[in-house]
DNA sequence: TTGTAGGCGTTATCAC
DNA sequence: GTGATAACGCCTACAA
C-alpha cells in the first residue's frame, strides 16, 4: 500500500470490469435536470449510490422514449449493472433489451413496477383524486386542470385520469372539465390560466400537475387583480421551493423526490435475490394547504 | 450487421476501453444538484457531449474539496477522459494526480483557469462589483450583503470581494458593511435579512449571492410589511426562474448556466491540441432589472 | 506465503 | 481485402 501511494497508482476500472463482469455503475435515464423534481431524484440516488462506492451515468431524454432506448442501449455497452427510470412507460424494445442483458431496472415517480420491473414511488391516479376530493371538500363546482404533456409521460396523464375519475365519482361532469397540457414552466402555466379564464363562466377551482405551472397560474392572476383564492383556487404539485415564494402561497402535494432516489439507489444496491420482495414500494404523499385555495366564492 | 441486430450484440464497452484507451466517459463534480443553477450547467454538458456519445458520470461532492479528491480518484479508476469542476478552489493534490494520470479538466463558474486548467465562466469579483455599481448608483449609502457559504467556494467569496472592493472605490466604508454568509436556501436569506433589520439604522442596499437568498429576503419583508424597494432594495443573482415569482420581483444578475455546461463539453470534446487556445472563455453576465431595488429612500 | 498462467472482449497489426 | 494473433490490466485459480 505504500508503493500504491508513493507510485501514484489506480487500479484501471475497464480492466477490472472486463474481468470480473463486474463494472461498479449505474444508470439514471430521466426527462431533464432542468427540473428541480428530477434533480432532486439524481442527487438523492447519486448520494446513495457514491457511499457504496457505484458510481452513477446520467441521462437525459427531453421525455423522448425514442432517444431513451439508446441511451439505455449505451448505457448497456458502458455496462451499467442496472438503470433507475422516470415512470413505468416505456418502449417494450427497451425493457426487452434490458431483460435479455439481465440488466436490473427500477422505475420512480410511479408505483406501477409493469411486467418484470420495480417501482419506487407513489400513484399519480390517486394523487390526482387527492387533489379533486380536496377541491370539491372546500365546496367547489367547477373545476378546471392544468397539466403537464401527456405524450410518453404516464405520470402527467395518470394525475389527470385520477382528477377526472375523482370530481366523476364525486357527482361533478367529467366532459364540462377542461383540461390544459402545458409544458412544465412558469410561462406555459400563465398562458393555461389565461386561456382558462377567457371564457365566460370559468372555473373556480384549478388544480395543476405541477408547482410549476400552479406559480405561473397565479402569478397570472396576481398581474390581472384576479383574488386567488377569493375568485378562484389554485393547486399545485409536487412542494418545491416556490410554493412558498408565490403570493399567496402554494397549497400542493409534496412528492418525496430526494427519497425516491434513495430508496431506487437501495434496490439497486440490494443482492438479486432480494428483488422480488421489493418490487413495489409506495412512497406516502402529503396535502400541505396553504394560501392558494379556499372556499367556492358564494 | 443483420447479425447484429438479429443476436442483439451489445459491444462491450468496458473491453473496448482497456484495449484502445479511449472510454468516451467523462466525469462532473459540483457542489449539489439541488440548487437549479448546478442543474441547469450539467442539463447542458451531459445534453452536449451525448451528442457525441460522450457519457457522464457525475458526483456531487458538497462544497468539500476532501470529499472531491476521493470522487476525482475514482473518476480515473473509471477511466474518465475529462472532469468538469465548479470553481477554481481544489485542493493541490486534486489537480496534480490529473495531470499525472493525463486527465483533462475545465472549472466553471470562474474565469480562473489555474496553473494547468481551463476556465469557462465569469469573473466573480467583477460580478459583485457590478451589483455594488448598480446600487451605488441608485443613491444608496448603506449597503449589506447575504453570500453565500465562503468556505471552499470561491465563487461565493469573489462576490462578496467584489462587492466591497468597488463599494471602497466608490468612496464608501468597506468595514462598515455587514456580509452575512448563509447556505443557499431560502430560509437562510429569511433568516439573514432579519438579522440584518434588527439594528438600528439598517442598510438600504442588500446585494445577495443568489436568487434563491433574495427571495427569502424578499419574503422576509414582504411578511414584516418592509416595502421592497421603497425602504430596502435587495438585488439577487443567478437569474433564476424563481426570479420572477417573489414579488416584487428580483433585480438580479443572470449567469449564463446552461451555456457554461455546453462550453465545458465543447471544451471536454475538442482535440487536445486545441486546449491549449481554449484556456479561458469568459461569458458575459446580464443585468436583468425588475422591481425589487429602487432609488435609496431620500 | 509467493509466484505464474490464462482469459475476459476488443482492436491493431501483420502476414497472406 | 481477409483472417489470424497479440496485447490492453486485472482477477482467479492453481502450483511451487
Amino acid at each position: 500500500m505504500s508503493a500504491v501511494t508513493e507510485l501514484g497508482y489506480v487500479p484501471n476500472g475497464s480492466a477490472r470490469a472486463l474481468r470480473s463482469t463486474r463494472s461498479r455503475l449505474a444508470g439514471a435515464i430521466i426527462p431533464t435536470l432542468n427540473h428541480a423534481i428530477y434533480a432532486a431524484m439524481v442527487d438523492g440516488l447519486e448520494s446513495r449510490l457514491a457511499e457504496s462506492g457505484v458510481s452513477l451515468i446520467i441521462n437525459t431524454s427531453g421525455y423522448d422514449n425514442d432517444i431513451e432506448f439508446n441511451q439505455a442501449r449505451l448505457l448497456v455497452e458502458r455496462g451499467v449493472e442496472s438503470i433507475v427510470f422516470v415512470g413505468a412507460n416505456h418502449h417494450a424494445k427497451t425493457l426487452e433489451m434490458l431483460d435479455e442483458k439481465r440488466v436490473g431496472y427500477v422505475f420512480t415517480y410511479t408505483n406501477d413496477p409493469g411486467e418484470t420491473g420495480a417501482a419506487i414511488g407513489f400513484d399519480n391516479a390517486k394523487a390526482g383524486a387527492t387533489g379533486a376530493r380536496f377541491l370539491h371538500d372546500l365546496g367547489h363546482k367547477k373545476f378546471a386542470m392544468i397539466g403537464g404533456i401527456t405524450k410518453d409521460n404516464d405520470r402527467a396523464q395518470g394525475r389527470i385520469d385520477g382528477f377526472l375519475s375523482e370530481l366523476e365519482k364525486l357527482g361533478h361532469d367529467r366532459e364540462s372539465v377542461p383540461v390544459f397540457e402545458a409544458p412544465y414552466d412558469v410561462e406555459s402555466g400563465r398562458q393555461a390560466m389565461e386561456s382558462l379564464m377567457q371564457v365566460e363562466d370559468p372555473a373556480t377551482a384549478v388544480f395543476c400537475g405541477s408547482d410549476i405551472l400552479a406559480a405561473g397560474a397565479v402569478k397570472y392572476c396576481q398581474a390581472k387583480g384576479i383574488d386567488v383564492p377569493g375568485k378562484v383556487s389554485i393547486m399545485g404539485f409536487d412542494n418545491l421551493e416556490i410554493a412558498e415564494l408565490t403570493s399567496p402561497d402554494l397549497t400542493t402535494l409534496e412528492v418525496p423526490a430526494r427519497n425516491m432516489g434513495v430508496h431506487a439507489a437501495d434496490y439497486t444496491l440490494a443482492d438479486v435475490k432480494q428483488h422480488a420482495s421489493m418490487r413495489q414500494r409506495e412512497l406516502p404523499l402529503r396535502l400541505i394547504v396553504r394560501g392558494s385555495t379556499g372556499a367556492r366564492p358564494d
